[in-house]
DNA sequence: CGCGACGTTGATTTGCCTCAACGATTGTGG
DNA sequence: CCACAATCGTTGAGGCAAATCAACGTCGCG
């Protein structure tokens, strides 16, 4: 519960007492590795944040395949991005390594956010930077070959490179297995 | 004006005095079609409201391609994303119509989150929504072909059709001009 | 009218996928 | 602690969606 404070108290001031409330709001819950945090088709119910440990959110398209949406280490939100709006979710989130989490679910987030006025702003913040990513994302798909996309992945979360098996990445990446493993055979060679 | 508060109404309560404050706060500029609003590189300075006409914000890319990511018309916002970091943008913006638009300086934006706070829930539930369909378009971009993201896009904004030249349309879904005319092509024949 | 931007069409190339086979590594029950 | 299966990563041959390059028709506009 400490790291959350902390975290939120980096974008905003809480007061003893919102503190309070927050505590009181979330739950934690430890998992072991493989499991089902939330499942694609359920309602959307919980906002995750992680104390410890690793997650991967992914959605499954039309022809079966999983597309790895987000990873999520200590100190990071996962949700799926129907959980504000309240629909059904299109992600299912699941552990790769045993984790921690803080969780909340809608009714009771959304008290919260008139209780803690501070929050709303916290999550504009936090909505903002969520954006920009994304949209860096969307820009390194549009502009940049796989090759570069791995090279800006390894450059930009190292962390994460030991912690996820490739296949996960590549889906990342938005390509399949086999021609990450091509490429990180390029990448070694050309050091002529 | 009344357009923005009417917006903003939608999914907050704003006393008088909050909308005399936003009133104060944003200003008006008509604008030919085929102008600059902002220009990469420059720091992000204003957040736009359209009131009337059709924009496009693009970046260019390393190699000199522009990639179009976003249009807006009437009641939308538009931005560099920079811009609520403070960032030096990224992104260009210009008119595909005569157009009018509302903007604010980032100064002002500031002191108007601290001013009226229902601002930051409005903005919260604004980047929910910009989020979700950020997250849309990751999805179709790695599950769908070009054909099926170009019909999806028919359907989801026949608005956007008629006022928007094609080579805008083809950078927006990620693809080149000829092979959109292709697309075209190939999408009316096959109607036997 | 004539110029420049836009859209179309075709020939060729390429980045990445598909499918299939084969090591390596992990994990699990005996 | 080993044996065996399952999962994961690697390698190669062949295929396809979309890009590149180039040529040509067409439309709006000075």
């Amino acid at each position: 519960m400490e790291l959350l404070l902390k975290n939120i108290g980096r974008q905003v001031t809480l007061s003893e007492r919102d503190k309070k409330i927050l505590s009181e709001a979330f739950h934690t819950k430890k998992i072991k590795r493989k499991q089902f945090l939330q499942e694609a088709g359920e309602p959307s119910k919980y906002l995750y944040f992680v104390l410890q440990g690793c997650l991967r959110g992914y959605y499954t398209d039309k022809d079966g395949f999983e597309h790895v949406v987000s990873f999520a280490i200590e100190d990071w939100w996962i949700s799926d991005f129907g959980f504000h709006t309240g629909n059904t979710s299109i992600m299912t989130i699941d552990t790769l390594e045993d984790s921690e989490v803080l969780y909340i679910d809608k009714p009771t987030m959304d008290k919260l956010y008139d209780q803690v006025p501070q929050l709303d702003r916290y999550f504009r913040i936090i909505l903002q930077n969520a954006l920009m990513a994304q949209m860096q994302r969307i820009m390194q798909i549009n502009s940049f070959t796989a090759e570069e996309r791995y090279v800006a992945f390894q450059k930009k979360y190292p962390q994460f490179l030991q912690r996820i098996p490739q296949k996960y990445l590549a889906s990342f990446l938005g390509i399949i297995p086999e021609f990450l493993s091509k490429l990180k055979k390029q990448l070694l060679k050309p050091a002529k």
